[in-house]
DNA sequence: TGTACATCAGTGAACGCGCGTTCACTGATGTAC
DNA sequence: TGTACATCAGTGAACGCGCGTTCACTGATGTAC
């Protein structure tokens, strides 16, 4: 074989193993089966468990927000001046994320399991990293949400943000099993692309949603401000 | 100590451990030397590490669900044979879970993580516990929100139930990181009941979100139907 | 052109560690006769 | 009332296992003189 493609074995053997089991339970011995690699091999080249996971990340996530940044630049500049509107910055994330392009027939799915995985895994070590490395697109994209939504109070923007976050990274955590589910309840076939089509007026929605509501908890009733 | 509350030491101990670090990286041995429970305690009363997390679950989900189908029957008996509306049938869930008594003040935090993680987190065999001790009370949840939603397909109304969940189980799990990022960031102090007061209708307004959107990759612009 | 050395990718085997679980045992309490 | 036995909560120590990591080593390739 080659000079190194032992690196980019290991990759996409962690990638999917990651994407398919979660971090913790799935140890370098399986990785290194499964990438017809010694054991090793993954200290040798990435220094330690938690790196070769930065470095899974990193694979994606750098040519992602690079792709990102333009989409947001030709957003910005198509508005010529105004601010974006929410379904428009939406639409720049999810278009970016879906035409990524992609190592195989999976890359979409690994993708979003991924991303959904470093949210809801604790794993300070990750959040750290993501954080430090990726802030910027991260930040530019919630100041477009900021203005996107003047009519917002901070605290509700920041409560809504969450609810975004959490509707889409569990989603996309677990796409593949909520795919098969519909298919074998309902019949239906489904792309990754249509749940982001599904999902992209649901938060948007969301976000345009009437004050949160003034409830009594003290009667059985529930009152409305 | 009187004669056994080896026990409730132990699932005492092991839910505040769970809801903090998740089940995976939380150890017998850290679990028992909290609980000041000599380490084979927990297989002798339990059985097996995973027989103590069904437990954890069970002490609180089935009064739970007991509060739950009572207020569901009072808010069926108030419509007099109408369905609930949505708004009516998320609120009787969200009342029953902030009502729910609690062992102490971190109770209500511990609830919503544990049920969050639960989702969350892979783990095959309480998934498979859960549907199998609470199918009930969850399906009757289900068919109220059919019925709230007779404008949805199945298959809108299938993704519209998946994001809910994954909006409420992913900002409840990390409810308390959350809620000290906002007190650092913006000098706000929230309770877990104000997040669900904010939650709700979030929720609701995305399940009656209008239809998908025929959304075009083709171009770089987004074609609304 | 030939030799000595350095660099580097990769290897096989072992290391120490923390894990869930098991086992033989203790000591207190209850029960039968 | 006294004795023998059964039951049960709890214990201390060890078991085997899989984990991430380390280390001494090999063999191929590049570089200096």
């Amino acid at each position: 074989m080659a000079q190194s493609d032992t690196v980019d074995r290991i990759l996409d053997a962690a990638e999917e193993l990651f994407a398919e089991r979660g971090f913790s339970e799935t140890s370098l011995r399986m990785i290194t089966s499964k990438a017809k690699v010694n054991l090793a091999a993954v200290n040798y080249h990435f220094g330690s468990k938690n790196a070769l996971i930065h470095a899974v990340f990193a694979r994606f996530l750098t040519p992602f927000s690079a792709t990102l940044e333009t989409a947001f630049d030709e957003l910005e500049e198509r508005c010529e001046g105004k601010p974006p509107t929410l379904n428009q910055t939406l639409w720049a994330l999810t278009e970016s994320a879906v035409r990524m392009p992609q190592r195989n027939e999976k890359g979409i799915s690994i993708f979003m399991r991924l991303l959904g995985l470093a949210y809801t895994q604790s794993q300070g070590h990750l959040r750290k990293f993501l954080e430090e490395e990726y802030s910027e697109p991260f930040g530019r994209f919630m100041r477009l949400l900021k203005d996107a939504t003047p009519e917002l109070s901070s605290v509700d923007r920041y409560w809504r943000i969450q609810f975004m976050l959490g509707a889409t990274a569990f989603t996309m955590s677990s796409s593949d099993a909520l795919i098969d589910i519909l298919e074998n309840k309902l019949g239906v076939e489904t792309t990754v692309q249509e749940i982001a089509s599904r999902l992209v007026p649901f938060l948007a929605a969301g976000m345009k949603a009437p004050d949160k509501m003034l409830v009594s908890l003290s009667g059985s009733g529930v009152s409305v401000a």
